[in-house]
DNA sequence: ACCCTAAATTATCTTTTGTTAATCTCCGAA
DNA sequence: TTCGGAGATTAACAAAAGATAATTTAGGGT
């Protein structure tokens, strides 16, 4: 069983939830919720899904991906310990799923129905201040991550990358990260190679 | 006066308000927001601005842009009739705006403070229902433009940018364009080019 | 109709990226 | 320990983009 009080108080920090939400509050979610893990390589969904499962992580790692005209697997998102992962396409906009979300790691997840998770929110109204705050924290990612390829060169993206998620960048195949900067692996190595010379330079 | 039924039958479609909000409804919101025109060039807020004010767009153009590091002024969207513009930085994230905004064209608007809005849709049950939309609709957009830089190359990006919007095409400068589809200017030009000599060799 | 100015295009050169293929490295399974 | 394979790096070349400056185009104001 995990350190649920743990797990509470790094969620409560990390989504800026209301100080008045308790861990028993909590628990009234944990209790309907189900739980999941996941192997390497395994997938939690499928392009093409309907599936209206929210999963939180409470372990591990995840990759979202698409498969382009070429057949060329593109990863687009990489979500891990915390972060919650929903079929946005069709939560959202209505739409079946255009991603495949696959583990990189040996994932734990809770599970739980969207429209479940709604019903429980809807009825205690403690949770109801926070609902916004995950819908708000995709948006902000995503701002962010547009802002990014608007102003930034590709070398700045990775240099940004690699200061914002220290603790990421050793446990994902460079590959990965390449997709997500929007250039190819090869340019990814050619990239750290000419910060790694421009660091020599100065030392 | 401009002509509120179109108005609002517009706004129904576009954010796809549900069937039971009515005309009288709308003219409940219309009869508490203020008025408010732009000259071109004009702008509606500032950096730094710590403004509530949302406004829509009854009919013209505006732009967002930041100012870089080396004084560049850098575009990031452009909104237009029947579209919302609101200080995200502020309302969704409790900072400044990092940006400029600029009417490009004479602009009609309607404005009512954030707080106010919110008030009146909270008293307003039928409101309730709808408000997530324009939020969602701010994501879907956020998130089309954050795969399509991973997705495409800039050639892409502009012939979809064509394709999605041959209506903003011609009111705007390619120089915004071009910095929307995280190019330069110049290269927007060879862009054009190569399309048009593609063009050429099919005919 | 003319001028002025901003925007767009073109030219030139440098830098970066994409593409493809070869090589190297490392880790896990047998 | 060895072998196989995936991932990373390197190489070589073509294509595209950035930077800067000169030139052309187009539109607004008087």
């Amino acid at each position: 069983m995990p350190d649920l009080l743990t797990t509470f108080q790094q969620l409560k920090k990390l989504y800026q939830l209301s100080v008045d939400l308790t861990f028993k509050d909590m628990q009234v979610l944990i209790g309907a919720a189900g739980m999941r893990a996941f192997a390497p390589q395994e997938y939690l969904m499928e392009e093409g899904s309907q599936s209206r499962m929210v999963y939180l992580i409470r372990e591990g790692l995840i990759r979202t991906f698409f498969v382009n005209d070429k057949g060329d697997e593109i990863t687009n998102s990489l979500r891990w310990q915390n972060q919650v992962y929903t079929n946005t396409d069709l939560v959202l906009f209505d739409r079946p799923s255009r991603f495949y979300v696959q583990a990189l790691e040996p994932t734990k997840t809770f599970t739980m129905d969207y429209d479940k998770l709604q019903l429980i929110i809807d009825r205690n109204p403690k949770f109801e201040k926070n609902r916004k705050h995950i819908l708000l924290d995709i948006l902000k990612q995503s701002l962010e991550q547009s802002e990014s390829f608007i102003l930034l060169t590709p070398e700045e993206r990775y240099q940004r990358f690699v200061r914002n998620r220290p603790d990421i960048i050793n446990r994902v195949p460079g590959k990965y990260i390449a997709n997500i900067l929007g250039i190819t692996p090869v340019s990814l190595s050619r990239i750290r190679k000419r910060i790694a010379e421009k660091e020599m330079g100065k030392s």
